[in-house]
DNA sequence: CGGATATCAGTGAAACTGATATCG
DNA sequence: CCGATATCAGTTACACTGATATCC
């Protein structure tokens, strides 16, 4: 509804040609590159891609649910269970109940998920130094940080 | 390699702190919102995410080989071969022999292709104005434009 | 009872590795 | 023969829907 005929409408205003000015097909052709690139790193510590953002969502010391973590990583409950079974496979997490609701799964990392995520880290941090020559660093962080706020509001209103 | 024992060694210099400089979990959260948000639209469609973007790597007129998809799309030739089985099932493309290369598959829209295509532009615009209140948007576009241009080069290199 | 939480079963597609055939 | 190209076979993990059990 937006250009079959019409040139530019929508884009029009900031005088930016639409294929310029999308947002969509950069992001997404981005993450699919650091997303391939850190796979070859994970590969060398026995995880795949994916498992690394959940992993990094749980904190040392203290226990998420499974919904706050669906939530985090914008993926549905049954799908976070799933990746859980595989994390407490391979030792790196392990369920709990939670005292206050029992209806509720808390996550807690174990020792050997605590040196996992530290070796993440490690991985994460020699992919961002591949970004280290982005320029405007600033203003960019500032501005996909609202964005990933804005987006996963909508998300969750969405479904 | 980079922060095990130091707390902050890299990232010192810009005195910013690394979890608030991180573009990488930024830019994966923010994937993912978005391809989730698609995955809801394009399901309308009969779709899946993923196949809207080689869908839309296509020219109406022309052709593209299969390793240049690999290319753009980030992916292994074996990765996009069994999306196209897919996606000729689907009649939206259909397989070429090279005249000039037999060793190449060159890969053309079908005319129902081009519909879908029209209509996963009118999705990627939906999505594109959920996202129309970044703050810094011409910036934005500008730096992730050279991120994404120097990310493909490393993957390239990479493997 | 209604809404929230998590799991389970089953499905489809993504993406990889490795092997194979073919062609330049 | 070597390298590039594409496909095929097989595997793993992602992510979804829908159903179920449990609990607030």
């Amino acid at each position: 509804m937006v250009n079959s005929k019409m040139p530019t409408e929508a884009v029009a205003t900031n005088g930016m040609d639409a294929a310029e000015a999308a947002l969509v097909p950069k992001l997404l052709s981005i993450a699919k590159s650091i997303r391939a690139m850190m796979g070859l790193r994970l590969a060398d510590l026995g995880m795949h891609a994916g498992q690394d953002e959940l992993l990094l969502a749980l904190v040392p010391e203290g226990t998420v649910s499974g919904s706050r973590l669906a939530d985090t990583l914008a993926v549905r409950p049954s799908t976070v269970s799933k990746m859980l079974d595989r994390l407490v496979t391979a030792g790196l997490v392990e369920r709990a109940e939670d005292p206050r609701d029992a209806r509720r799964t808390v996550v807690r990392l174990t020792s050997s998920g605590v040196d996992m995520q530290g070796r993440l880290r490690e991985v994460w941090q020699e992919v961002e130094n591949e970004l280290q020559d982005v320029p405007d660093r600033s203003v960019v962080t500032h501005s996909l940080q609202e964005l990933q706020r804005v987006l996963s509001a909508k998300l969750r209103r969405l479904r």
